[in-house]
DNA sequence: TCCATATCTCCATAGAGTTGGAGATATGGA
DNA sequence: TCCATATCTCCAACTCTATGGAGATATGGA
């Protein structure tokens, strides 16, 4: 992952309305749930809800698929551990001794850092 | 964690400078590293890093303590494991059959958010 | 005490993000 | 084809954030 992919994710988690709805996204599971259903969970105006799930879609957060009049939108939980991954890269410079004291897991890789089994 | 916490740690990582800072802290370990070599580190004007360190201070991403006239920061990795908790609660709405097959591990809580042992 | 070093705070400017009304577009049914 | 529904795009006002110069504060040594 690159800096730039990871600050988006970020930037797009980090505001309180997106965060609402990426959360009430991957509490709804892989089926998702239709924008409307969204907006009026969360009570926003159509043009907000609109902004927002875009901001989500184009940080890789979400996705969405067409069912009729709907546009379902899911969370993408293979983004957030490729993000996850970005933040604990070479932890502790790999020293496992430093790591185990003091803070990460030592492994200097983050492939604990799957939360989200799946991808 | 509170919502507002969240946001304010999510927030804190989204931005350039504040995410070089903290993957160098990551990376240095517990022993962390004085203010004045992330700023030859990163290159940043004395007040720009004193800006982004209070940032991540107050998110509470990162701790720092006085040995002489240096001030040494280190990444707080316990607020880390807290926000990935956060986002991960109530994943798929606890149904592991949900889970496990399209995305998280279905424990719906997130003991296994904790990527940075050590709490 | 006086000076150099390390870091912080204040402030003004420039730039980026958020919101919601109005109207456009796409789908499904009569 | 025509209408209702579901959602999107455009735009303008407002608010929040980042940057860096100037100067203040705290520590250590002579």
């Amino acid at each position: 992952m690159e800096k730039k992919d990871a600050i988006a994710a970020l930037a797009a988690l980090a505001q309180e309305t997106r965060l609402d709805i990426f959360r009430l996204l991957v509490q709804a599971g892989p089926e998702g749930l239709a924008a409307g259903h969204i907006g009026e969970r969360l009570n926003l105006a159509s043009a907000t809800l609109s902004f927002h799930l875009n901001q989500l879609r184009h940080a890789g957060l979400a996705g969405f698929r067409r069912e009729g009049r709907s546009l379902i939108y899911a969370a993408e939980y293979a983004a957030m551990n490729t993000l996850l991954a970005y933040l604990t890269e070479n932890c502790c410079q790999g020293d496992s001794a430093a790591c185990g004291a003091g803070g990460c897991d030592g492994s200097g890789v983050t492939d604990a850092a799957q939360i989200f089994p799946g991808d």
